[in-house]
DNA sequence: GACTATTCCATGCACATGCATCTAATGTCT
DNA sequence: AGACATTAGATGCATGTGCATGGAATAGTC
């Protein structure tokens, strides 16, 4: 039944809150590198290059709507948007779904595997640094020196 | 010069990207289910807990408000508004800091440190359920069914 | 003391996201 | 076939966030 002690003792910090924390310094951390390097390197955001590399990752090239939502992490209306804003600026396209008039295939189009491919070793290098890089911001707690 | 292996093989997916792919899932997660918990429980948000939390943990319940900013992972003017939102609802109070008039000390209402006991356990909560919890979303490639 | 640079916080603005909703297409009953 | 439920995806709206900026106080320089 997952029996698991919950309360530190008072002024301590949990080993859950101590990983929580952990966990939000580094996705931060990461979040904010990626999101400058690819901007700034390709114009690309975070979550448009996920898809570009989602779609990348395929032989065809392909996918519906709703497969994409599976693997990425965003609720159906932003990736929507996400995808349109690929649309506009070429790097996908928006192709009725011949066997189910309802969905959407979105394929990658040349331009899109370019930038993909380009922005791809832009990605890794930030995650080789900071995957593992020790955390700038202190996890411990806020020293009492404030009045 | 930290000479990093940088590319896997085509098709296979690096070590680096996995184990961030896997970061990304547990971090949507995970602040999924704690805005959902906090905010359907007690009308906070993951910021507002996060800083009401940082104050708690001080003796004296307050601090300036470049210190919490150590400790958040928000910009400066995210947090500044959080502190704003926590403000008009009564759990925290702005007073000038004395010795450096630009400086705004952030203190705990009683109202506040209530909220934040309160709300404690249900954040411990979730945090013990979904933190070593397997993951739903698959870090794995997507399927190649699509047309 | 006057002047500039810096620091602290608040705010206007743009934008990405989630929720609720809408339309269209499909599936499921009888 | 007709009626209802379900699913796929787009969009209006509200909100939270970051960037750039502004104003005030302090620190540093001459």
């Amino acid at each position: 039944m997952t029996a698991t002690k919950v309360s530190a003792g008072p002024g301590e910090t949990s080993a859950d809150v101590r990983e929580w924390r952990e966990l939000l310094a580094r996705h931060a951390d990461l979040t904010c590198a990626l999101d400058r390097a690819l901007q700034a390197g390709h114009s690309l955001g975070m979550s448009e290059y996920e898809v570009l590399e989602r779609l990348a990752e395929l032989p065809e090239r392909s996918a519906k709507v709703a497969t994409i939502a599976k693997s990425v992490h965003l609720s159906q209306s932003a990736l929507s948007r996400v995808i349109g804003r690929l649309e506009t600026a070429g790097l996908v396209e928006r192709h009725m779904c011949p066997e189910d008039r309802r969905a959407v295939n979105v394929r990658l189009t040349e331009e899109g595997l370019l930038r993909q491919t380009e922005a791809k070793p832009t990605q890794r290098q930030v995650l080789a640094e900071r995957l593992h890089a020790p955390l700038v911001k202190t996890c411990e707690p806020l020293p009492s020196v404030d009045g």
